[in-house]
DNA sequence: CCGTCAGGTCCATCATATGAACCATTAGCA
DNA sequence: TGCTAATGGTTCATATGATGGACCTGACGG
């Protein structure tokens, strides 16, 4: 039996950006390169490839990412001529790490929902009117679904574990969200239209969680679930991927529920961890 | 006995930048705020503060960090005012971990020796012609060395870890650093000269850890050791810091010996944890 | 009511990032 | 052996885009 009630809201968020900033084109394109390195995995990247992908004039990628090498955020090897990252990101991730501890205590759920199901599962949190993947864990399944790497960012409402934390929020901010990240949204998936999002909206305060049938990618479906600290503030959520034929209705509502509970779990968690943490402050 | 063949050298290095680059200062700038996040803590800085602390006119701290919360390295709390670190550079961070993995091995470690001596212990790695550190424990004793932070970069040869880790290169090597690194080391620490490190990597060789009595900052005191992995390649350093009154020779030599026998551990764990990794590749 | 401070916008000016053209080295290959 | 292609890198004239001073606004405090 459909019932709104029982999907826990958020309370208010404050979605940060309020304007599309235009300056500082130049670290903008830097930034592009740190978070090129940081989708490709362990290897890097020749400068060929980095250019490339990110479409800079090669004079621009060499004079960007020897920057990058020089402020420590960036290795090169001489050897193969890889760049990679270096350790100045390394210590900017640890020092962020506080903030996004929930990842660490996540990670053992990811792994099992991963093993359990054998498909793979994403982690990932709220970001302005965007949603960033942290995180991802695959199950042994040979085909696997690869869309969303770890730094991933998608307008919200883009998939379902994003779609699960506009869920989440009030109508208006929903409103609000919808509207400023329409533009980039429309243009890079044309299927996620305002209303086909409402749409999933309401189903999944219905069901409790986000069932997305390949409305990003076809035959790629998915199932999504928000995640509240202690406090029920609305901190990330959980996702699930697999081809269509792994999704039927029965597979996919047991999933869900593990999922849900998955999450109810990750709150205690927190407020367990948040407990241990404040007599030692 | 003094013998400097019980001082195990790392494999050649190749030590990155050859010249120092001067483009790109947007993007040094706004990675400079993002350093500035890394080394505050989790409070994060309001924008008067980090504009005062980097010098920069406030446009264009307004306008890189604006950036840099756009772009989802930044987060800006509304609320307080405060900028700390984002999702972005979280990722980042996780995606560079697997070539840190030791920081993650030593951590427990440098908690087990902070522990122990009460004084501050230090993990630090090699970048080109600096020191990087990673990360710092601290042990009991009320009064903190809180002079080097995590994120921190100094040049390679100044403080104990850092001389620890010049002491395991080459004699070529270290000539070619110190040259490299003058300017910026002389400017910054007028008693760090070339002959003062010199003594100090000599000393380092013969007694197998480095003893810095208050070259960097008056009365602080530190000890240092390289850390190799398990093909002899030098990796990082373990140091430890007090006041000048708790580094008497003889707890000097204690705690030299077990810095020593933690770096031996840590090449041992490193060996073990590759071992485990290869037949799953 | 005035002074001050923090956060933020605006815009003329020029420093600086840009990219086309060019060079050096290596790899393939017939 | 010479030819071609690809990669990494450098140079330099040009105009784009970063810069910072002037100015605005709102909040606090007396």
């Amino acid at each position: 039996m459909p019932n709104n009630d029982s999907f826990p809201h958020a309370v208010r968020q404050d979605l940060s950006p309020p304007v599309e900033t235009a300056g500082a084109q130049t670290l903008r394109r830097g930034l592009a390169v740190l978070r090129l390195l940081t989708r490709v995995g362990p290897g890097g990247l020749r400068m060929g490839e980095i250019g490339r992908r990110l479409e800079l004039n090669k004079s621009t990628a060499i004079r960007l990412t020897r920057t990058l090498v020089d402020e420590g955020f960036v290795l090169h090897d001489h050897a193969s001529g890889a760049y990679r990252l270096g350790p100045e990101a390394f210590a900017v991730g640890l020092a962020a790490e506080p903030s996004y501890e929930l990842q660490r205590l996540a990670a053992p759920a990811l792994r099992a929902l991963a093993l359990e199901s054998g498909d793979t599962v994403f982690f990932t949190v709220l970001h302005g009117v965007e949603s960033i993947c942290l995180s991802r864990s695959e199950g042994d399944f040979p085909i696997r679904n690869q869309l969303v790497k770890p730094g991933d960012r998608w307008p919200l409402g883009v998939g379902a574990g994003s779609c699960a934390m506009l869920a989440a929020l009030s109508d208006e901010d929903i409103g609000e969200i919808l509207r400023r990240n329409a533009a980039r949204r429309l243009a890079k998936f044309p299927g996620c239209t305002d209303a086909a999002i409402w749409r999933l909206v309401q189903e999944t305060r219905e069901q409790g969680y986000c069932f997305n049938p390949g409305m990003v990618l076809e035959s790629s479906w998915a199932i999504g679930v928000p995640v509240y600290d202690a406090n029920s503030r609305l901190v990330a959520s959980l996702s699930l991927a697999a081809i269509e034929s792994r999704l039927g209705p029965a597979r996919r509502a047991a999933l869900g529920n593990r999922l849900m509970q998955a999450s109810r779990e990750l709150t205690a968690l927190q407020a367990q961890a948040q407990a241990t943490a404040e007599p030692g402050r």
